[in-house]
DNA sequence: CACAAGATGATTGTGCGCAAATTATAGGGG
DNA sequence: CCCCTATAATTTGCGCACAATCATCTTGTG
């Protein structure tokens, strides 16, 4: 019998959707979704970085990040600044408040992170990981 | 050094992106996406059956099916038929064209699922297939 | 039989995510 | 110095995805 559940795809859909609702319903308190935690988190590394190299950290096209910059910008995590070496460019920092809520925020991220891996041995995990980097970064 | 990449949840978005798109670059040809082959092959299983009841069958909300069954009838995959016994209810079916194609394109999806397993060993997908499916499954 | 309670489907609003087009600027060659 | 091409960010258009809300219908209860 045909079953799309039986896909690779549609488990990974499924269980995507269900993590970064995991994330999401813990980190609603600060305001963020999942994928502007990756751009917090991104931006903590070192910011004042252009909109495309941030776009490298995060794997995101740059158009979707104008959008999340945007309410980024408007919840007060982050703001744009010009680039003086190139007109073309806009450089992103984060902001004070970022800053500030930035040590309770990663590490409640860690926690997040580890509850989510607590079920599984660390065999398991390493497997899992693999398999998923490798299906990252597999060509084509 | 904090990097968002360690995060199960990071990978997982970043892969399910891919995964996604290695199938629907394939599935063009066809005119259908990922989620739009998770529903052609729900129905596939058994059509007639209402919005509410496809979507526990590819995990959606029906919100979200709304919108999907709309271009799927616009590219003729599946029709609404007014429920006799319940005219709250839509039923859904596929139409001809869709029974037509339906072989070629199961025989196809399970080729592209192959393919994507191709580089790991059973052991390794049975890991990776059970982590996802318990990440799936988990309360909350 | 009437009406409250609950189910169902559609709609609305918000937020990703990408491709293609657009706008503005940069840099190199004639 | 000017044209041509390349690059940066944004805009536009499409397609998910879900929460909240609304309208409608069925069902259970008295």
């Amino acid at each position: 019998m045909y079953d799309a559940r039986k896909h690779i795809c549609f488990n990974l859909g499924r269980v995507m959707r269900r993590v970064y609702d995991f994330y999401e319903q813990r980190l609603s308190p600060f305001g963020l979704t999942s994928p502007q935690y990756f751009v917090f988190n991104a931006l903590w590394m070192g910011d004042g970085i252009s909109v495309g190299e941030l776009g490298e950290r995060v794997c995101l096209d740059s158009s979707t990040l104008t959008g999340i910059i945007d309410r980024m910008e408007r919840s007060g995590y982050v703001e744009r600044r010009p680039n003086p070496d190139d007109r073309r460019s806009v450089l992103v920092f984060l902001t004070a408040k970022a800053r500030e809520l930035g040590p309770s925020i990663l590490e409640f991220a860690d926690e997040l992170d580890a509850t989510l891996r607590q079920p599984f041995s660390q065999e398991e995990m390493d497997t899992f990981e693999r398999v998923l980097r490798s299906l990252a970064e597999a060509p084509d």
